[in-house]
This record gives C-alpha cells, sequence and structure tokens, in this order.
DNA sequence: CGCGGTCAAGTGGCT
DNA sequence: AGCCACTTGACCGCG
C-alpha cells in the first residue's frame, strides 16, 4: 500500500503548478514557467519520499496550455531530458504517480469540438508520463462524463470514443472513477465492460452515490477490473464529508477514526490510496501512520 | 506591495 | 437564471 496527495506540496514554498493567462502567453515564458514547475516537483517528490507518501498526483497545469492551440512550441523536447530525470528518480523510489484532467475533459460530449479538446489534454497529461518513462501503472483518471439523461447511451458513446479516437498511449493509461452525481460504481463497471477500463474507487462519491454495495464489496469490485500485471494494484480516493458543508465536500483535515475504520474494513485487501483532504501531506503523516500501526504499510 | 476581480475548457446541482 | 464546485486557487492589473 502506498500514501499520498494530490497536486500540491503545502509545506515547501514552491508550486509545481505555476500558469499563467492566455493574454500573456509567449514561449519565453512556457519555457521559465515549466522550468521552475519541474524544479519544484522534484522538490516535492524528494519530500515526499523523505517521508514516505509514496503515492503522488501530478497537477495538470505542469505545462500551461500544453493542449491549447495558442501553445506551439516542442515543450517535449525541449523538457525531455528533464523528464526523463524525473522519472528516473521515480522509480527509483517505487513512486506511484497518477494524474487526474480537470472536469472539461469529456470523452462522451455530444459536442464533438468538446471531445476533441478533451482527447488532446488526455495526450497531453498521458504524454507527460511516457517522456517520465513510466510503465502503465501510472494512470491517468477521469470522471465518466455527462449524464445527458440517458446514462446508458452517454456511456455507449464514451466507449465508441475509447475504442475509434483514443491513441494507444492513452487507453494503455485511461482509468474511469466514480463520481458523487452521475455515474456510480456500478455505472463504471458497465463502462468497464465495454471498453475494459480500470475503475479507480472514490469512497465519498460512492456514499453520494451507490446500490447499496458496502464499502468492503464496494472496493474488492473496484479492484477486481485491475489487471495487476499492466495496471498495478487498485488507485483509490479517499475522503471524507466536510460537516455541514454540501454533499460531497472534502475536509479539511483526515477524521483519524473514520480512516482507521476503513483500513481495519478493507483488511488484506491491497490499494494505493490518494487522500483527497484539504490540508494535504498534514493529514498525509497522519493517514501513513495510522496505517503502519494497522501493519498496512 | 497588497487587494480582489478574473481566469481555456463542461456539467449538473443548488440557491 | 445565475452561482458554485470540481483534483488544486493563483495571476495580474490596479490603487
Amino acid at each position: 500500500m502506498k500514501i499520498g496527495y494530490p497536486c500540491i506540496n503545502e509545506t515547501l514554498d514552491c508550486s509545481s503548478g505555476r500558469t499563467f493567462r492566455l493574454a500573456s502567453y509567449s514561449d519565453e515564458r512556457l519555457i521559465e514557467t515549466v522550468t521552475a514547475n519541474l524544479a519544484c516537483l522534484q522538490r516535492i517528490l524528494a519530500f515526499n519520499v523523505q517521508h514516505g507518501f509514496n503515492f503522488f498526483r501530478l497537477t495538470s497545469g505542469l505545462v500551461p496550455f500544453a493542449s491549447h492551440e495558442v501553445n506551439t512550441y516542442n515543450w517535449q523536447d525541449h523538457f525531455k531530458a528533464d523528464l526523463k530525470k524525473l522519472g528516473d528518480y521515480i522509480k527509483e523510489h517505487n513512486l506511484r504517480i497518477s494524474m487526474h484532467p480537470d472536469q472539461f475533459v469529456v470523452l462522451n460530449s455530444p459536442n464533438p469540438n468538446t471531445v476533441k479538446n478533451s482527447i488532446a489534454e488526455l495526450v497531453y497529461q498521458g504524454s507527460i508520463l511516457d517522456l517520465m518513462e513510466l510503465d502503465a501503472t501510472a494512470k491517468l483518471q477521469i470522471h465518466g462524463g455527462g449524464g445527458y439523461g440517458d446514462k446508458p447511451t452517454a456511456l455507449g458513446r464514451f466507449a465508441e470514443v475509447y475504442h475509434n479516437q483514443l491513441p494507444d498511449a492513452v487507453k494503455a493509461r485511461l482509468c474511469v472513477e466514480n463520481d458523487d452525481r452521475t455515474y456510480s460504481l456500478q455505472d463504471c463497471l458497465y463502462l468497464h465492460e465495454l471498453t475494459g477500463i480500470p475503475i479507480i474507487f472514490d469512497n465519498l462519491h460512492h456514499e453520494c452515490i451507490n446500490n447499496g454495495e458496502p464499502m468492503r464489496e464496494a472496493v474488492e469490485m473496484a479492484a477486481a477490473t485491475w489487471k495487476p500485471e499492466r495496471d498495478g494494484i487498485l488507485m483509490m480516493d479517499y475522503s471524507a464529508q466536510a460537516p455541514g458543508e454540501r454533499k460531497g465536500k472534502h475536509v479539511q483535515s483526515i477524521p483519524e477514526q473514520l480512516f482507521h475504520d476503513f483500513l481495519v474494513e478493507t483488511e488484506g485487501l491491497d490499494m494505493d490510496i490518494m487522500l483527497e483532504i484539504k490540508d494535504k501531506e498534514a493529514s498525509a503523516y497522519k493517514a501513513v501512520a495510522l496505517a503502519k500501526e494497522l501493519g498496512r504499510l
């Protein structure tokens, strides 16, 4: 089991996701920003190694406007060696890596332009992992997309795009996560049947919408969609409901009792856990300590 | 130099 | 009808 947190480290005084506005785009600005982002990423990874946080999600903002037409610069060549070096570090320390393309990536949109932009974004994020020379256990994590009032048809559209339009390099890394309002675990399992895509399990989203599966059973069902020799073990997002806030909103800090209970409930199941908790590594310390106590690390 | 309006992109739920 | 949230607030113009 590996435990980690997404994108941002709040201890270090740098960001690996510095961007800038479209209006101020220039190649020089791009090079400068990506150089700083990658330097920061290296610092974050070293921090993570030092503290036993062996799972990390790279920010989508590593290369600003990477899938936008304004950016015609060959950043892939320019940063090839830097990315490979980062990849070597990741492999040397056996870190698990994911990326989570944002809400604008909708593969089942009825709008062909949205699908086109979505694919371009997936190609960009996949190419980061490719240039790092990471294997297919490094994943791209997206949601099913919109429901459009007819989920089976919408998922059929997802599958069609998957089979006919996605490059193999993206297909090898693509995963789908159950979301908190449209596509439940069961909906994702249907999509898995159509495509073979592994399902990333999100416990809080599962609490928001489900078909009555108990937590342990749900984890097992998601885990069964992963081919260990290609995909590695199950990745999951762990969070808890922020008290008194909108349903699905992430807590500020990890509720240790709840996380303890979750680990007990899933005893014997292996998985890598991404903590979607607002205070980031502050909660990761606690989660790692709990997992050690229970003999899970 | 600090504040706050605004920022590439989609969707759906809430007010 | 408009706002907010989403994997994450950060950027940058203005006073």
